[in-house]
RNA sequence: GUCCCCGUAGCUCAGUAGGAUAGAGCGUUCGCCUCCUAAGCGAAAGGCCGCGCGUUCGAAUCGCGCCGGGGACGCCA
């Protein structure tokens, strides 16, 4: 029921008691984590613990002493003998040397524990709430919003396993400035069928169509040019007309006539309800959850920022209301400056203003000047549809909040974590301070395509959006695009800007990552399937008592490692951790594999011990798999190498 | 100007609840297929961990100050 590491940690504490009755600890201290590490060096034995410096810290005593009295203790209560020898290193370390039948029982713990092998509840359930991806609604998903997405959708994985109860959630931003623009672009599109039909032939060609001669009439200055635009305007032409919705002439701007042609739908005539609009961002929200479905991804709650602004049936309007409560509690108050360099504006009635440089809140969450979030017109900004979302987010009784978004949103972190704190505040719960948020930054991917970078930016219609690059790192097995994007996206920890490169993504050899682990787990397959073949197949509970090599050793001790790097990677957020673990075992797997080719093959002569080496590559394939299930990568029984890489080869 | 992130081998980067002789891939050089996948493996060379000061038994890791690179700072979203 225990893994090699729980026993162990379970002996260490042992001793700890064992020395506290002995008079050796003063008192009884916090139970603290035990920590193992391999060390680097063989000749420091299997496993060490620093046990005996954080005991030492408490008591006020040398480390090194400590571990001088500690070490007999530890052997005293060994009563299983699962250690072969204790010894006292350096400042106060103790190297660990296990018995072989404790370092091996870590192949059948394994196989004992199947796909549930490096599962923990270091997360004690603790009810986490992940947001990722939330890509504006207004276009295709660019490289850059899959890594995020990549990123979310791992860790959501790696903290599941950890033990977290994790909700994941899309937040679409379907209200506001951005899809009202996108209607309007849609919409010129939509009134002028012969130049579409123009536009989109050109386009199909691969080449670009000139602003503004090409384009609509009225086609806006800031309008989205894309030919997706155009894509979505052919689209909704054909759907509109089969439910018999005259496509409207009134000018966009007038939201008095818009109001009149849609009275049902759109009474106020806002250019962010309109029919054209919510069709337009539903259609690139439909592309956005399809290329995700691509990448093997999705989410437990999809939530539309309309329900805030009261705009979908049976909801009211949150915004309005944090607002009103905001001011009723001082955290907001009403104010008529306007900007200096602001003029044109012609503001209807005073601004509301949340507190966010109040000293209420402490330093690392206050803002350095207070934010509008209701304008003077009434119309609230974006700031304060996030405020009600926030608030909605702790109603709804989570433990934790985590927000991923893009590096350049770092300026509005400290922003909403102080909104975070005054709602607390307001809401009289103590248990949300600011730091119950926490924000993952994603760095930028920089496209590569064999070492040089891939132009990018909407402007020069060079855009890369995350659907071309999946499918053009896709070769040959369908799920290749997927694993490759996701293995390479997870190679990088978030913060840090990653450079993907195309070529090599697609490559089948030791310089792609993903192909050199994938290959891993299909060569242990294939070990194991011609064991099989030949009926030298040992049972699933066979002891690998055979194992000596220390090669085999050191392996052994690897695979056990798993629990605790999945672990530290959930709560260091760090999924990247598991990507890196995998990639180290397949080393070693590759390694022991080619030095012993000739000595010691997996399947020889002798029956113990090809018995036990099957095992080892039992488990090994075990823990690859598991491995690549957390990373949501395929673990391919068989690689099929693609024609060209054999070509390379052969001229090479 | 204020704030955030980054600086580790020629290149791209791991390693930061302070720990033993700082690691990997690529690139370079030299080796290894009668064989369960050479789609692989081994070896060599390559480092004032940006600089300085501090904290302590001990700092790539923590603190302060510099230097260099990137980014964020709208009644935008």
């Amino acid at each position: 029921m225990t893994t090699l590491h729980e026993r162990i940690r379970e002996l260490l504490s042992h001793a700890t008691h064992s020395a506290l009755g002995a008079g050796l600890l003063p008192q009884a201290l916090t139970p603290q984590e035990i920590q193992l590490e391999r060390p680097r060096q063989a000749s420091h034995g299997d496993l060490a613990t620093n046990l005996c410096f954080t005991l030492a810290k408490a008591a006020g005593k040398n480390p090194r002493a400590l571990a001088d009295a500690f070490a007999p203790i530890v052997r005293q209560v060994d009563r299983n003998g699962w250690i072969q020898s204790v010894e006292v290193a350096g400042p106060g370390f103790l190297n660990l040397r296990l018995s072989d039948a404790a370092w091996q029982s870590a192949v059948t713990d394994v196989l004992r524990e199947g796909a549930g092998f490096g599962l923990s509840d270091v997360g004690r359930q603790e009810r986490v709430l992940l947001e990722f991806v939330s890509a504006n609604p207004t276009g295709p998903m660019h490289v850059g919003h899959g890594r995020g997405a990549v990123l979310g959708d791992t860790l959501a994985r790696v903290m599941r396993a950890a033990g977290f109860d994790v909700t994941t959630e899309y937040y679409i931003n379907n209200v506001g400035n951005q899809v009202g623009k996108l209607g309007e672009s849609v919409w010129c599109w939509m009134c002028e069928p012969e130049l579409r039909a123009a536009a989109l032939a050109i386009w199909a060609k691969g080449d670009p169509v000139p602003f503004p001669d090409a384009f609509p009439r009225n086609f806006p200055e800031d309008g989205y040019r894309g030919a997706y635009i155009a894509e979505t305007a052919e689209h909704l032409s054909r759907q509109f007309e089969t439910v018999n919705w005259p496509v409207p002439t009134a000018p966009w701007h007038d939201d008095q006539a818009w109001a009149v042609d849609e009275p049902m739908a759109n009474p106020t005539g806002r250019a962010d309800n309109r029919r054209i609009t919510v069709q337009s961002w539903m259609f690139q929200l439909d592309r956005i959850t399809s290329d995700l479905k691509a990448l093997g991804i999705g989410f437990d709650n999809w939530f539309a920022e309309r329900r805030l602004h009261g705009l979908d049936p049976q909801t009211i309007d949150a915004v309005q209301d944090v607002a009103r409560r905001l001011v009723a509690s001082d955290w907001a108050y009403e104010d008529a400056s306007q900007p200096a360099d602001d003029e044109d504006a012609t503001p209807t009635g005073k601004a509301i203003f949340f507190r966010g440089t109040s000293e209420l809140l402490p330093k690392a969450f206050r803002d350095t000047k207070d934010r509008v979030i209701i304008r003077g017109d009434g119309r609230p900004t974006y700031f304060a549809a996030d405020i009600a979302y926030h608030d909605h987010k702790l109603a709804r009784g989570f433990d934790h909040l985590i927000n991923v978004l893009g590096a350049d949103h770092h300026g509005y972190v400290s922003r909403l974590k102080g909104v975070i704190h005054a709602l607390g505040l307001m809401r009289g719960d103590p248990r949300w301070t600011g730091d119950r948020l926490e924000v993952l930054l994603v760095q930028m991917v920089a496209l590569l395509r064999d070492g040089k970078p891939v132009p990018m930016g909407k402007r020069s219609g060079e855009f890369v959006t995350l659907r071309d690059v999946i499918d053009e790192v896709t070769t040959g097995e369908p799920t290749s695009g997927r694993d490759a994007v996701r293995f390479l996206f997870l190679l990088r920890k978030a913060d840090a800007q990653l450079d993907f490169d195309l070529e090599v993504a697609r490559r089948t050899s030791m310089d792609n990552p993903v192909y050199y682990v994938q290959y891993g787990h299909a060569r242990m397959c294939s070990i194991l399937e011609r064991a099989e073949k030949e009926g030298r197949l040992p049972a699933i509970d066979t002891l690998p008592t055979a194992l000596a090599l220390d090669d085999e050793r050191a392996l052994t001790l690897a695979l056990a490692d798993l629990p605790d790097v999945i672990a530290r990677a959930a709560r260091a957020r760090e999924p990247h951790l598991v990507a890196y673990y995998l990639t180290d075992l397949c080393r070693a797997f590759h390694g022991y594999y080619s030095r012993h080719k000739s000595d010691a093959r997996v399947i020889g002569e002798d029956d113990a011990a090809t018995h036990a080496r099957l095992q080892l590559v039992r488990a090994l394939k075990q823990v690859i798999g598991n491995g690549l299930r957390l990373l949501g990568v395929s673990a391919p029984e068989r690689m099929t190498a693609l024609p060209d890489a054999a070509e390379t080869d052969a001229e090479g």
